[in-house]
RNA sequence: GCGAUCGUAGCUCAGUUGGUUAGAGCGCCGGUUUGUGGUACCGGAGGUCGUGGGUUCAAGACCCAUCGGUCGCCCCA
């Protein structure tokens, strides 16, 4: 007989059980209440699309659309690709589904993304993310209340304390490419300078060059003009209102001149929330304005601004969630007191308490068992002269051994 | 795609300059005290030391390859 060999986990994924998985499912949930106050409608896409709508929402990143994406061809042949960013998604649902009669329109969604990416620290094939975008909404105030409802859920997470916004603008259109002219003219000064690296991003991505690592390119990308003396007076007062809705409302910020977004349809702001303790990643929370990204997709002209966050790394920050210990472990010590049990633990379950109960194996070992689940009430069922027998493990009385013995009771239980 | 580092029981890990039959804790299984107690005590099962080659009288340990994990680079929508 051939030994049957287990399938592996495929690369990047994660299967998740106690301590990653409460911590998964309490930043959902803090998620999920926020996003309420901030009258966020929840909105559910699918985790699959036409090829056609990432690859035109990343237009010129070649490489990434090349790479990094999960696509496959299905049995009639169409080209389809597993969602590596919920935004794309979302503007095509926003266009097809006609949801621009609701605009502006606050929706929120988390789940799983797919990149084909070497995994490291906080970093997945499968990984899962927050999502929250409002389109259709042209003012800094929708940038303003998305800032703040990022704020408000960092700090309910218990996780602002290690984190800060950094913040930048990158202006209009206009602005935009001014500026991406003179960064070009002066890297392209100190080309000699730069590392290999840069020098390939000079023409694909350039940037990019401005936040590289390598300590040869710090000197000139620090040295590199900021968009500061670029923008139209527009772009100016926008990001203005942006900064001033912020302090107002009381959220610390940073301005980042650095930090920038590869693709074209990103306008004014861009922010990331980062931290030093996820190692190399250090975005906790990113985002920004893309009102060219709607209209990329062949919808109306339509802006639009959004964030993303990374479930697991949020997940590795927070504190250990407390988790609502047992109520009732029972210990079944004999197989006679079986239809007891069933009897009592229904009784329970159905007036709302936990109740979990241990009835296998050695029947001595199950009353050492049932104690270490940590219940607040340990009970135990017996069988002696021909009758169950309760008793309950306690040091004290308190509330909790009252309100088991209240329904014990009326099963006709004592003890 | 590139680099560093690590793979010993179900899990977390010991294992000396290469030297008899590879260990512990937890978990699992069984036993002990018939008890308002017992998260105990005793015992047992479980390993081709990731895999395949090589060096050696002798390899868990050294060398090569390969697979996998972790971390970093690239990329970052």
């Amino acid at each position: 007989m051939a030994k049957i060999e287990t399938p592996r986990p495929i690369r990047g994924t994660q299967d998740m059980l106690g301590d990653s998985a409460d911590r998964f499912a309490h930043v959902v949930a803090t998620f999920d209440r926020v996003r309420r106050l901030y009258g966020f409608q929840r909105i559910e896409v699918p985790v699959f699309e036409s090829t056609a709508v990432f690859a035109r929402s990343l237009g010129e990143s070649t490489d990434v659309v090349s790479k990094e994406m999960y696509t496959f061809e299905d049995r009639g042949g169409d080209s389809l690709t597993l969602r590596p960013e919920f935004t794309a998604g979302i503007a095509r649902a926003y266009i097809t589904e006609g949801w621009q009669q609701y605009a502006p329109l606050k929706v929120a969604t988390h789940g799983p993304l797919f990149r084909y990416e070497r995994p490291q620290k906080g970093r997945f094939r499968q990984f899962h993310q927050l999502d929250a975008e409002i389109i259709g909404a042209a003012e800094p105030g929708a940038d303003v209340e998305l800032l703040v409802f990022a704020d408000q859920l960092l700090k309910e997470l218990g996780i602002s304390e290690g984190v800060t916004l950094t913040l930048n603008t990158l202006g209009d259109a206009a602005s935009r490419d001014a500026w991406r002219d003179a960064l070009v003219a002066h890297f392209n000064a100190h080309m000699g300078d730069l590392s290999e690296d840069s020098r390939a991003r000079l023409t694909r991505n350039p940037l990019r060059i401005l936040d590289s690592k390598d300590p040869r390119d710090r000197p000139i990308a620090d040295s590199a003009p900021d968009i500061d003396a670029f923008l139209t007076d527009e772009a100016r007062a926008f990001f203005e209102k942006v900064t001033q809705g912020l302090d107002a409302a009381g959220v610390a910020w940073e301005r980042n001149a650095r930090l920038v977004r590869g693709l074209d349809y990103y306008r004014h702001t861009a922010f990331e929330f980062v931290t030093d303790r996820l190692g190399a990643q250090g975005t906790v929370l990113g985002g920004g304005r893309y009102d060219g990204l709607i209209e990329n997709m062949g919808g109306p002209v339509t802006p639009a601004v959004g964030w993303a966050a990374g479930i697991e790394r949020l997940g590795m920050l927070i504190d250990a969630p407390q988790i609502e210990p047992l109520k009732v472990a029972m210990a079944v010590e004999d197989d006679l007191a079986m239809p007891d049990a069933w009897r009592v633990i229904s009784k329970l379950r159905h007036k709302g308490m936990s109740v979990d109960m241990i009835a296998t194996g050695s029947p001595r070992k199950r009353f050492d068992k049932a104690l270490k689940l940590n219940a607040k009430v340990a009970l135990s069922l017996q069988w002696k002269d021909g009758r169950v027998d309760v008793r309950y493990h306690a040091a004290t009385w308190h509330d909790d051994l009252f309100e088991v013995k209240a329904a014990l009771t009326e099963l006709g239980y004592q003890g």
